[in-house]
RNA sequence: GCGAGCGUGGCGAAACCGGUAGACGCAGCGGACUUAAAAUCCGUUCGCCGCAAGGCGGUGCGGGUUCAACUCCCGCCGCUCGCACCA
């Protein structure tokens, strides 16, 4: 009778031992002695406060790979921190009244606790945190020196005021136009922020997403979508007349009052569709004909209400005002276009301002309807008739033949395209221009739990870096977060800000903003190298053995930003002499973005949100734990911690253990897509548990060692054989490859099979003591703790951790005869067993021969045969 | 609004390059063991028709390409993610 399997003995007992072999610390290069090294890294976490269910899948997906890796011979860097800088510490600081600082550092030490029980196979020697001095002071250095080297710079931003909390608003904090906690309407502001030169890389960072062959196709999609080369035109459009108040343009500044007004566009070929120019609210134009003009000014103050997200201003009804402006059309200046100011221009791409081509443009067209401004289609979409086509709502927005344009008629767009250039160079109304989407990145946060931007504002020397020998600028701790005395800690602080200027010693000011987290994670990968260098960011040997990572893990919610932003920091790194050994730039060779863990979300009578745990099911309805009141039971969502619908982990491991929460969230669904965590999907796990364990427990004997001669022994015996060796083949593919649930399935399929065999001669204790041991290995990337304790059982020393992954034979992997169905004008009517690589046209001869098929081909004549070699064959008759 | 992705039994899913749709798990049903329950074991489970052999239908919806489509193409519907100050 075999004992039932207590995890919570084994698993402790497992990683004490490990522990105290240190098997999870990575190897410096010269420890290593010809091993490859494998970076495997998991997007670190924010210590938000406890580790749920949820948040162990992205770690233990990394660390399947890890473990793998470190089977297979590599030296495997796999360490962890923390992305500890951020809002929520401010917010908590603001409605608890504790300070950021304690708040955070609690949280990572409860955080690391709970990590460690999932039993990660992490290098936690290496553990740093981004709100250490010891950490941010290297990024300050390196702000420094991007300055130094032009990759720094300030301009003027729009940002989101609150007006009744004096504070800068992020846009997660702006809700239907108000203040999240205020709930004033907010306002656009324009603040001096401080900008990371990214577009100095854009044709780069383009054209390098070309050799990422290990990144998902949407993630590279994204990211080549959101740098956005294209192709166009800028276009000068002479003004006719305007307002009488609008003074003449100071010499040399584009887009002054009566200048020109520079419009982008792609699509130049139907500029004899153009009905109108607009303006963004904040164009210069728009904002010098506001100051006489109170009607736009009114559109302006309209503007600065619908915040400063893209999706914001795009998805808001659209309006405008007419300008009272006149312009020329470039290729006939006889006919005038009235110039509008619009909601739906953005001011940060192009030129702030477009012209209008309503037939071709769904926003256009939308505008002109609601504005009853003039337009006719130029574009004839492919088999439309010019004597019928016509446009009223809905806007033709792709390539067609150019039409009711003059020299440009009866040219297909791209032509047209060249062909109106062309026209606008010889003219000089305009030229062709590449233009970009990207823009620049601005990272100053008005916010105290950052860190701090070195720089120091002197009256008399300008804007001038913090000496290297002053780093780090250290927060301040003494800081308050009253509600009542909004806006940043740092910058009413008392004395933090005051210095003296380090180029002219006069009294002069620190810069109060701080630094966007993102540019935190922009470079902990590489600080991983070396995590407690105190000189440099780290050692450019190290960072060159150990970069790039080899396998990244995280979120696709990172697809673009932080993934973007990595990109170029470690560019700017280069550049500036940090890095070596990554001449592309490119931090991360293979990424991979797993799916969330998603739960189903419960809200008692009263409308708040209950947690899983504090509800049951009784009767087949969900009720509540306490009072036994019916739950409405709500969407399946991403688990988080302000719906409740949360599995807390240490409350889970100590239930079933590690081991059933890592197998749970990586079996039944792909890694890439989400997961919801269910009772039911927790019993399968659990389940596996105790049946590998007691039929390994039950097996009784020492398994065979790797390469082992097997004895002479029953078919059936053999077949486990066959199929044990197959799993080896195919579960180390599915790993390799990401397929995780794949492999669990493998696995299943292993154990139903040494069930099975119940003989207990020679050959079968043979068969079945191999299949046992290989059961633990490929089930010890998944699940740790449970295939050390086998590995034990079956008598081997050492950790099954660090032993060599199993090698499949060939002989017995290899298959010798196929099953081939047979179909009849694409239906399935029989069954064939043929030898693997059998002939076609004996394959051809046995289909024909069979009964079934003969049955069905009765009467009918024989027209094709399609063979396909192990495969299928289908007769094609009539 | 723009960009990206996803959609297969009662449920999570598998199906590698266009080649047997539903591997594997959960749940269900039938049975064994048991005083009983749990656990375990054996069998069974896409729908419809049929005693059966077998047949017909079936991968969100509508079309198309092909000897053959979950897979490729066109058009819809639904859901999810990102949109630059959440991380």
């Amino acid at each position: 009778m075999s004992t039932r399997y207590n995890h919570r003995e084994v698993e402790p007992k497992w990683r004490a031992r490990w522990a105290a072999s240190a098997i999870d610390r990575a190897l410096a290069p010269e420890e290593a002695k010809g091993k490859k090294k494998a970076y495997v890294l998991e997007m670190f976490p924010y210590p938000s406060g406890r580790i749920h269910v949820g948040h162990s899948r992205n770690y233990t997906m990394g660390d399947v790979i890890a473990r793998f890796r470190r089977s297979n011979g590599y030296n495997v860097l796999h360490p962890m921190g923390w992305d500890a800088f951020g809002l929520p510490a401010e917010n908590a600081a603001m409605e608890r009244g504790i300070h950021p600082k304690g708040w955070t550092y609690d949280n990572i030490a409860a955080m690391r606790e709970q990590l460690k029980l999932l039993g990660l196979a992490i290098d936690w020697s290496r553990e740093l945190a981004t709100c250490d001095a010891t950490y941010y002071k290297h990024q300050q250095a390196m702000f420094v020196a991007f300055w130094k080297k032009g990759l720094v710079y300030r301009k003027k931003q729009k940002v989101n005021w609150d007006p009744v909390d004096n504070t800068v608003l992020a846009n997660e904090q702006v809700v239907d136009g108000k203040g999240w906690r205020s709930g004033a309407p907010v306002e656009t502001r324009e603040l001096e922020q401080w900008m990371f030169k990214v577009t100095a890389y854009a044709e780069d960072l383009l054209a390098a997403i070309e050799k990422l062959t290990k990144w998902p196709d949407k993630v590279r999609l994204m990211q080549s979508n959101w740098i956005g080369k294209s192709q166009g035109a800028k276009i000068w459009w002479d003004i006719e007349s305007a307002p009488a108040f609008l003074p003449a343009s100071p010499a040399g500044e584009p887009n002054h009052a009566r200048d020109p007004i520079e419009v982008y566009t792609t699509r130049p070929d139907t500029l004899f569709g153009a009905s109108f120019l607009a303006l963004a609210p904040d164009h210069p134009l728009t904002k010098a004909i506001a100051a006489h003009n109170p009607e736009v000014a009114k559109f302006i103050e309209q503007c600065a209400h619908l915040g400063t997200s893209e999706a914001d201003i795009e998805k808001a009804p659209k309006f405008g005002v007419d300008l009272g402006v006149r312009v020329r059309h470039p290729f006939d200046p006889n006919w005038i276009l009235p110039v509008w100011g619009a909601n739906f221009v953005l001011s940060t791409y192009g030129t702030g301002a477009i012209f209008g081509s309503p037939a071709g443009d769904q926003r256009d067209l939308d505008f002109a309807n609601k504005y009853n401004l003039p337009f006719k289609p130029v574009v004839l979409p492919p088999g439309a008739d010019a004597a019928t086509y016509a446009v009223t709502d809905e806007a033709f927005a792709d390539d067609g033949v150019i039409y009711n344009s003059k020299f440009l008629d009866g040219l297909g767009t791209r032509d047209a395209i060249t062909r109106a250039i062309d026209e606008l160079v010889k003219l000089e109304k305009g030229e062709a221009t590449t233009q970009w989407r990207l823009r620049d990145w601005g990272v100053s946060r008005q916010r105290y739990w950052g860190c701090p931007i070195p720089a120091i504002h002197c009256a008399t020397c300008g804007v001038v870096p913090v000496p290297e020998k002053d780093l780090p600028v250290a927060l301040p701790e003494d800081v308050t977060f009253d509600k009542d005395k909004p806006g940043n800690p740092l910058d009413r602080h008392p004395t933090w800000k005051h210095v003296k200027c380090p180029s002219c010693a006069g009294d002069a000011q620190r810069e109060t903003d701080t630094l966007d987290t993102f540019v935190d994670s922009s470079w902990y990968f590489a600080r991983f190298t070396d995590p407690n260098n105190p000189d440099a960011p780290f050692d450019k040997k190290l960072a060159g053995y150990w970069l790039p990572v080899d396998q990244y893990v995280g979120g696709v919610e990172h697809a673009v930003l932080h993934l973007l932003y990595a990109r170029f920091f470690t560019r700017a790194m280069r550049d500036c002499g940090f890095l070596d050994g990554v001449a592309d730039g490119e931090p991360f060779a293979s990424l991979f973005t797993q799916g969330m863990v998603v739960h189903e979300t419960y809200k008692s009578a009263a409308g708040a949100w209950l947690l899983p745990e504090d509800t049951d099911i009784k009767d087949g309805k969900r009720i509540e734990l306490n009072t036994g009141a019916p739950v409405d039971v709500g969407a399946i969502e991403k688990m988080s911690k302000s719906k409740k619908n949360v599995v807390d982990l240490d409350a889970f491991v100590n239930d079933f253990g590690a081991d059933v929460a890592r197998w749970f969230v990586l079996s039944d669904s792909p890694p890439e897509r989400d997961v919801e965590w269910t009772a039911s999907g927790v019993k399968g796990a659990w389940n596996f548990v105790q049946r590998v364990w007691s039929l390994t427990d039950a097996h009784g004997h020492p398994a065979p060692k790797p390469g082992e001669p097997a004895p002479a022994m029953e078919p059936e015996a053999h077949a486990l054989r066959q199929l044990a060796h197959r799993a080896i083949q195919s579960v180390t593919d599915d790993i390799e490859n990401f397929r995780f649930n794949v492999a669990v399935a493998r696995c299943y399929e292993l154990v139903n099979a040494i069930a099975k065999l119940k003989s207990e001669d020679g050959g079968s204790l043979f068969a079945r003591g191999e299949a046992l041991r290989i059961l633990a290995q490929l089930i010890s990337p998944f699940m740790p703790h449970l295939a050390e304790e086998c590995w034990e059982k079956l008598g081997f020393l050492g950790f099954v951790a660090t032993a060599p992954w199993p090698e499949a034979d060939p002989a017995l992997a290899a298959r010798t005869s196929v099953t081939l169905p047979i179909q009849v004008n694409g239906k399935k009517r029989a069954e064939i067993e043929a030898p693997k690589g059998a002939a076609q046209a004996d394959v051809e001869k046995m289909a024909l021969e069979h009964p079934l098929v003969a049955q069905f081909l009765e009467g009918q004549t024989v027209r094709k045969v399609i063979v396909v070699t192990d495969r299928i064959v289908n007769i094609v008759a009539n």
